[in-house]
RNA sequence: GGCGCGUUCGUCUAGCGGCCCAGGACAUCGCCCUCUCAAGGCGGAGAUCGCGGGUUCGAAUCCCGCACGCGCUACCA
């Protein structure tokens, strides 16, 4: 599908979540396509904190806003909106519609609304707000302000019908006898989300909304305050929702929902942005595996998807395997680095002592990594003194414990001697060792890769061995071999 | 209930009237490589394009119904 219409010149899109807990990946899917498109077409990202909610919000969201999107490399332009400090304007911009005719002042308690409403269910029907209040008399309406009685503002919904023609989904069409007259201002006089919404994306000169399918209810409400207010429309694009496995919205109940889960589980952040494009968006063809760059380069309105997406953690974790070999030694050293510290298992004095052997471990392990977790763990052996042996693989691999024990000695004595412990040599004398003794290679690498490093899985072993170095693959030999006599 | 939106392999998707008895990717299965595991390579299985009607010489693609799913339905955002 072609877009409906061309982006305006100097396009201005915004992300505008509220601080009421982690960022959700799916806002960072819709923040990632308004990055996308104001960054291909050379417009303006602005990000605004929803922040009206006083009950719910924090601190702590904002700033897992900011690094949340800090981290995914999706940077903003200008100052930062906090929707709370726009109050008196939002209240401005109400108080106008009440003074144009557009909205009118309705004394109707909760309690009241409430029982209305109540009423109409039990009657089987559907609740709209009957607009009493908009047919007081004024001198009734004068006296109740003057006696102070409480009100909310409520927009007058016009006949009609309101439409848009929406980037993702075409024309988008309401019945405007389906919209109740909705309240834009509280009795205590603070905005309701719409209101504030619409006066923010005016005043920050949006020129594009895209946001969730969960909001195409909203822009008809949203289509008739910028007429009423007399501001130009912008265009609107709802994107779809990410569903769990099971087909229901995303939510904790499937697992990790935040964005910081994933970059606590070692996930890169160009895997999360390219695994989440691909959640609702398609370049066209088979393009999958893509930096930031390239998706600016490709990204369109017209590669949006209309259904929505279920999230596939393997799918993600493939992904993280794919930027993962992407990446050099040298790229990834550094995050390897932050794990394996907290991990404990080395200090930036140690690592940066031997770079040159680090680097080589890193690019050893992440072949069959497919997080940086996945090589913390598989680093483990050529940091500590002491190793986990894996049950299974001990049990597997030294069944035979004489034997074992017999063979590993063999070994030892074996590399002990060699003149140059590099690979060479190495490989030489252990398959003439298996030679020897009848065997094949694997019957002999198999025990010696679980008494160097207590798992069945590592990188080649004439590769560990020179990872791990003659001295320590000597002393874990001993080890084995004194754990086999035990 | 009302309103809105959606519907192509298990999952993400390509497809914009003939190139499609539907292509790619993840997952899955098998083979190759091989000291293990990955990675990589090759191959298999997997979608009557939700269903029913039209339009057309021709439809996954256009139109209309139906079904199912999802979203919204607050003085929340």
């Amino acid at each position: 599908m072609t877009d409906i219409s061309p982006p305006p010149a100097s396009p201005r899109v915004r992300f505008a979540p509220s601080p009421t807990g982690s960022l959700h990946v799916g806002s960072v899917r819709t923040a990632l396509f308004n990055w996308l498109y104001a960054r291909h077409y050379g417009g303006a990202f602005l990000l605004r904190i929803e922040d009206t909610d006083k009950a719910r919000s924090t601190d702590d969201s904002t700033r897992a806003i900011f690094e949340g999107m800090r981290w995914l490399g999706l940077d903003w332009d200008e100052e930062v909106v906090y929707q709370g400090l726009g109050l008196e304007r939002h209240r401005r911009d109400a108080e106008h519609l009440l003074e144009t005719s557009a909205a009118y002042r309705c004394f109707c308690t909760q309690a009241e609304l409430d029982a209305m409403r109540k009423a109409a269910e039990s009657r089987k029907e559907s609740f709209k707000y009957d607009r009493r209040c908009d047919r007081l008399s004024a001198e009734d309406i004068a006296q109740r302000v003057a006696a102070g009685t409480p009100f909310t503002v409520r927009f007058r919904v016009p006949d009609g019908s309101t439409e848009w023609d929406d980037l993702v989904h075409g024309r988008i069409s309401f019945p405007n006898k389906d919209i109740e007259d909705f309240v834009v201002l509280r009795s205590d006089g603070t905005p309701i989300y719409n209101m504030a919404v619409v006066s923010d994306d005016i005043f920050q000169r949006v020129t594009l909304v895209m946001r969730g399918d969960d909001h195409v209810s909203n822009t008809p409400k949203q289509i008739l305050l910028y007429r009423a207010l007399g501001a130009s429309l912008p265009q609107f694009s709802h994107v779809p929702m990410i569903l769990g496995a099971d087909g229901k919205k995303l939510s904790k109940r499937h697992g990790a929902t935040a964005v910081s889960d994933y970059s606590a589980q070692g996930i890169l952040p160009q895997a999360m942005v390219n695994f989440l494009a691909l959640l609702g968006w398609s370049p066209g063809g088979d393009r999958e595996v893509m930096q930031l760059k390239e998706m600016t380069d490709l990204f369109s309105t017209g590669g949006l998807q209309k259904k929505a997406a279920v999230f596939d953690t393997k799918k993600l974790e493939w992904m993280n395997g794919q930027h993962l070999s992407l990446m050099s030694a040298a790229e990834l050293a550094p995050l390897v680095t932050i794990d394996l510290l907290a991990a404990g298992l080395a200090t930036q004095e140690n690592l940066g002592a031997r770079q040159d052997w680090y680097l080589a471990l890193v690019d050893l392990l992440k072949v069959r990594a497919r997080t940086i977790h996945d090589i913390v763990r598989q680093a483990v052996p050529y940091f500590r003194d002491d190793i986990e042996y894996d049950p299974d693989a001990v049990a597997k691999q030294w069944k035979d414990r004489p034997a074992t024990t017999e063979l590993l000695q063999a070994v030892r004595e074996s590399l002990a001697s060699l003149g140059h412990w590099s690979p060479e040599p190495m490989e030489a004398s252990l398959r003439a060792l298996a030679e020897q003794r009848g065997v094949t290679g694997g019957k002999l690498f198999q025990p010696l890769r679980v008494a160097l490093t207590g798992m069945t899985v590592s990188p080649g072993i004439f590769e560990v061995l020179m990872a791990m170095g003659r001295e320590r693959a000597l002393m874990r030999l001993d080890r084995a071999i004194e754990m086999l006599r035990a």
